[in-house]
DNA sequence: CTAGCATGATCAC
DNA sequence: TGATCCTGCTAGC
């Protein structure tokens, strides 16, 4: 269920706390074991997000491409060297949400029994990390990690925290900011080419990735867009800042680990921030909408709830004639 | 305790 | 469009 942010932040910690180190690479459950065995004992020399997609190189070549799907997670642990090398918080568990660190601060001895569906298990001197649930597993050589990642769209996240490869060293500020504006421009002349909806089109993942069901709601808010409006109908100057929107509220989920979209002004004070105050539109059906006095709108499109405020994101036609 | 749901994607028809 | 896969949390009995 992570949305693109959380795969970033997935790639730093895997740089972090096992970047330049032979891992032990196994199955607990079995389902992975035969790839296991062709990476495991193999040095972590590249980690890599491409929207929900982690991609983790090794010393021989070989890619694991891992993908969280709806359920995913992995969950880490180890002793204080490895959770003083993570810069995100040495987090106990990434998935759907994160949570923090473990308040036992007990003495590590190695990984724990596996408990449950372990798909794999990566182990280091120092820690280990578990995967359970991923819809994509899989070994794959660097050819097939490109193709995967041919097909998908541009990255909002493209030069954020999780780029890295020790072979190539990271990027410096300008080719970041060149793939970054390269970026945006494939965004919108993409979404000049596309007649279908916005809202569908922000889910795509060959045509943006990593934007999923609440990202996609926030920012169509945010960007006062109707979800129902053809890509091909939103003025070039709207796009771009959909775009700059896009990423300015995933970058913000890489920082806080979390999804928190709207502006401070625009909380309920009395309430906690997560996830009360945390977002606009999404999970907010029938209750009033933050800025008007609309009911927040909610209906099944293409298998997924879309939320959004009609008041703030009114139809195309209406906006025109305005 | 259980059913239902979830920030996803693929495949079949 | 619907069925299916995968796991974990929670609302409701």
């Amino acid at each position: 269920m992570p949305e693109g942010h959380s795969v970033h932040r997935l790639a730093r910690q895997f740089d972090d706390v096992f970047g330049g180190q032979v891992l032990a690479i196994s199955s607990p459950q079995g389902r992975f074991s035969d790839a296991a065995k062709l990476i495991d004992g193999q040095k972590l020399l590249s980690s890599h997000a491409h929207g929900k997609q982690l991609f983790l190189g090794f010393e021989n070549d070989l890619i694991l491409r891992i993908h969280l799907g709806l359920y995913g997670a992995w969950s880490f642990g180890g002793d204080e060297h490895f959770s003083g090398a993570s810069s995100i918080g040495a987090p106990r568990r990434v998935g759907e949400v994160e949570q923090g660190p473990d308040a036992d601060q007990g003495s590590y001895d190695g990984p724990p029994e596996p408990v449950g569906q372990v798909r794999a298990r990566l182990v280091s001197a120092h820690g280990w990390a578990d995967l359970r649930g991923p819809s994509a597993c899989e070994v794959i050589t660097e050819e097939q990690a490109l193709i995967a990642r041919a097909k998908l769209g541009p990255d909002p996240l493209v030069g954020a925290a999780g780029e890295f490869n020790l072979a190539k060293g990271r990027g410096t500020a300008e080719d970041v900011a060149a793939d970054a504006l390269g970026a945006k421009k494939e965004f919108i002349a993409r979404l000049a080419k596309k007649k279908t909806p916005i809202g569908t089109a922000l889910m795509d993942q060959s045509l943006l990735a990593g934007v999923g069901n609440i990202y996609r709601a926030e920012t169509l808010f945010r960007c006062q867009i109707d979800p129902f409006m053809p890509c091909n109908e939103l003025s070039k100057p709207r796009a771009a800042a959909l775009w700059d929107d896009i990423v300015s509220i995933m970058n913000d989920g890489v920082r806080d680990g979390k999804i928190i979209t709207t502006r401070i002004e625009d909380r309920n004070a009395a309430g906690p921030l997560w996830p009360e105050n945390a977002y606009y539109t999404y999970q907010r059906q029938h209750q009033q909408c933050r800025i008007c006095d609309s009911g927040i709108a909610l209906m099944e499109v293409a298998a997924r709830k879309l939320y959004w405020c009609p008041g703030c994101q009114p139809k195309a036609r209406k906006r025109a004639t305005r």
